[in-house]
DNA sequence: GAACTATATTCTCATAAAGGAATATAGAAT
DNA sequence: ATTCTATATTCCTTTATGAGAATATAGTTC
């Protein structure tokens, strides 16, 4: 995977906070908009773009699809989502996104990363 | 320093290898264009994206602009250009690059970061 | 001060990107 | 089959970006 296409993906609020929040495991879109707090439409276009990259996959479950980033990332990859990890760890935006993540556990663990949200 | 900033100057591949070659240490802008091949209008302007954003900083030396990393930069900054040097280690593009910036190391010995090239 | 060197800026064009409103689609439930 | 839910896509507008040609500027040298 060429540096550029990585840093591309990265040079977007939304989609890095897509990505920090995948980190912690894998989504669906509504749970998404629940812990960012945008509109689907923004959501859904940024996953696009993720994916389109390789920078996610996306796998169908039901209504649902569920977002996850790769299980083999090239090494390009893990060395800057571990850069993000680490830097994302300071900054305001990111953090609220855990809170809210972690708010949605009793959920996930009811019914895997699909939801029963709205 | 605003983590997606940094991912914007991050996200051009002209700029990427600028912060590359900068690592190896400061450089004024025609031995720039001796070593990444680009002419003068390109770098130029991608010097002065990165500085007006805090990525590098400049210093005038007579006719010459020197460029350099930031003395203390930010620990997002350490912990990003630490990883593109990590990653740049694989791709040609960059590493051509160093290969003609070692060919100036001569000149630069002798004339410091600024040049009698041309 | 005129000519020269190194670098910066301006202008213009083309392309990409982001955001939102509205609509389409895929699958589930009734 | 219809309806509902979750997600994707299309269309449109606005703004940013990158590239190059031409020109301007700052400082040096003669």
């Amino acid at each position: 995977m060429e540096l550029v296409r990585i840093y591309e993906c990265l040079c977007d609020r939304t989609r890095l906070r897509l990505l920090h929040v995948l980190a912690q495991g894998p989504l669906c879109v509504c749970h998404f908009q629940a812990v960012l707090r945008e509109p689907q439409v923004k959501i859904s276009k940024h996953l696009a773009y993720l994916r389109e990259r390789g920078l996610v996959v996306a796998e169908r479950q039901g209504n649902w699809m569920i977002y996850a980033l790769p299980a083999k990332p090239t090494r390009e990859l893990r060395a800057n989502l571990a850069c993000l990890q680490d830097c994302a760890a300071e900054q305001p935006v990111f953090r609220q996104d855990l809170a809210r993540l972690k708010k949605l556990a009793p959920q996930l663990a009811a019914t895997g990363p699909g939801c029963g949200c709205t």
